[in-house]
DNA sequence: AAGGTACATGTAAGCGGTTCCAAAAAGCAA
DNA sequence: TTGCTTTTTGGAACCGCTTACATGTACCTT
């Protein structure tokens, strides 16, 4: 295989101008540049990745840890990042904790810390303090999604604000019997979310003196198969039925709408639903939703992760000062939630 | 930051010894090792990435190069590979090809090329011939799964089997009138996949004597709102209905029942439907489908491929023989198909 | 024409490990 | 013990680039 040397040859280049040539560095001239770039096309050259990382120290790879790839709003995450990151010529590594939960230790140390990382994206990712130093000690970038990594980057909805006025939504059209679905600590360790979600609903129901029994309180798993079944049980156990239902995802609110469909009631006259996500599901069943548009935000935590990586090439000095970044959200009403039919 | 000089000094063994213990290589006594990572732990020293792969030529980093990260399929045979990998001690390197066409040529020059890679596992991903040999001329071992790579290992179903097979389980009940709404070149340019399901489907129809009208062959882009609008056109327009609907994905099949429901269609009762995938919702939707198990075959082609890089390190001289695997798959009947009603 | 500035290029010293090779240590049979 | 085999170990030559530094060249200014 060809290397930067032989390049050099045909090209009767240096071998440091046709590294400045081929990897847009320092100064050359547009002769030489095309004298380089003409002989590597000739010979098939690219410049290896694990040379140029070990010389100059960047990897130009950024790491992404999810909790797994399959749920839609982080697979949107990982969309949104990996277009931007292609875009600025960096690689995306990807590393999944949650199927195997011996795996996210072997993440944290042998994986995210062999420097093979120029930056780390997190989402949805809760660790501990230890974790967390760990992380950071490793003088790279480091920005959380969703989930608060304290003393680095983080770009985040607001959950509490969300859930809150989603609930309030509901109690504007005037209902009163509003029930929540929201995720389990049970079903994801690593996930601090659903409970600020549901601490949300209570208090706009707690704010508008509405009742919030236990029984219209459930925890479902972020699916919409689990959600559906939680909801076939909320709805048909024969008690006073909610009259609308906050679902702490829209997987969730989507699971809801079916199980609805099963008994016979009508979405919204019967029963309104909002959820949280802006999943594109959403449309087909007129869902009312907080869009957290992911893909953006996954786009966004690139870019921004990106920029650390500029400046502190820049001014590598600089002592790091950690973004908390707020990421707006949108309501879009659509068809699932009305006023309450009287009673 | 220490380096393995520090780890070696502090242990009092050399540089050589301290790279076998850590490494894993070589042969080292036990006394030995445990000095070395004693010394490695107390300096938080861990072996960098690039010079290793600088020296020795193995990366540990498989890529993946798929569509999109957004559709379950994808996502799914992702989350499989990744687990097997990072088990394996491998990274995982994410290529998403569809947000961009010029992202396209980009990772296959740009980015696979660069020797980071030891292997490419590729997802629905046709190339074209010289594209093919520019991956393999890099040496390393490539898998394609649900794509056909000329020249290198293939883990895929057999579609159009899986197609006729589907179209015959319809028939089989009894029904005459059956629609297929599959996927689109259009919307996808890399993906020969909806035409063999189309030809299935065909073949089926043909074998069986059956009607095939232009009206019930439907293109949709592989998503549940896509066929949910196909399906709505497909069943309302006017024309003779049929009874039956083989989806080219379970998320068609999903959209469909849901545009079935909206015209007060009962399922199976007055619409059989059938789809391809194994989709985790479509329990939800009892709906009949082929199990193609995305997961395991993203498990299955990473420890396909990890077999290939251990292989050709003990016998580099031999030569590449490309394998062809099928993965079996699996009729899940459920409630979305029936014996049609009378009429 | 002299002096300065800015750009272009080449030389060579690393970057931080791996691994070949030879030598030393250990194990074992006779 | 001795002689021979096997296991451990250290020395040092790379792996294939990047980049600081020095030098050379071109272009302005005055």
């Amino acid at each position: 295989m060809a290397g930067i040397k032989e390049v050099a040859e045909l090209s009767g280049l240096s071998i440091a101008t046709v590294s400045r040539a081929l990897g847009g560095k320092g100064s050359v001239s547009a002769k030489s540049r095309k004298l380089a770039q003409d002989a590597a096309a000739e010979l098939g050259f690219v410049l290896s990745y694990a040379a140029s990382s070990l010389a100059s120290g960047r990897n130009h790879n950024i790491g992404i840890v999810v909790p797994g790839v399959n749920r839609w709003f982080y697979s949107s995450v990982i969309d949104g990042a990996s277009e931007v990151l292609i875009e600025a010529g960096y690689d995306l590594t990807l590393y999944t904790t949650s199927q195997n939960e011996s795996h996210r230790a072997t993440i944290l140390t042998d994986f995210l810390l062999r420097k093979r990382l120029d930056a780390v994206i997190a989402v949805s990712l809760e660790l501990t303090e230890s974790e967390v130093s760990q992380l950071l000690a490793i003088h790279r970038p480091v920005l959380g999604i969703g989930g608060p990594l304290p003393g680095a980057d983080s770009l985040r909805v607001d959950d509490f604000d969300l859930a809150r006025r989603a609930t309030e939504h509901l109690i504007g059209l005037g209902h009163t019997r509003i029930a929540h679905i929201g995720g389990d600590h049970e079903y994801d360790s690593d996930f601090k979310l659903p409970g600020t979600r549901r601490s949300g609903y209570q208090t706009a129901m707690g704010q508008a003196a509405l009742p919030t029994s236990e029984a219209w309180q459930r925890s479902s798993d972020f699916t919409v198969q689990g959600a559906y079944a939680t909801a076939r049980a909320l709805l048909g156990e024969g008690l006073v039925r909610p009259t609308a239902v906050f679902a702490a995802s829209d997987e969730m609110a989507i699971g809801t709408i079916l199980a609805a469909r099963d008994f016979g009631l009508r979405v919204p006259e019967e029963l309104s639903v909002i959820g949280i996500d802006g999943h594109e599901l959403g449309q087909v069943f007129g869902l009312t939703t907080f869009d957290q548009k992911p893909r953006e935000q996954g786009a966004l935590a690139a870019r921004r992760i990106l920029a650390r990586l500029e400046q502190s090439s820049h001014d590598a000095a600089v002592a790091y000062q950690p973004v908390a970044e707020e990421f707006p959200t949108q309501l879009v009403v659509r068809s699932s939630t009305a006023v309450p039919a009287v009673q």
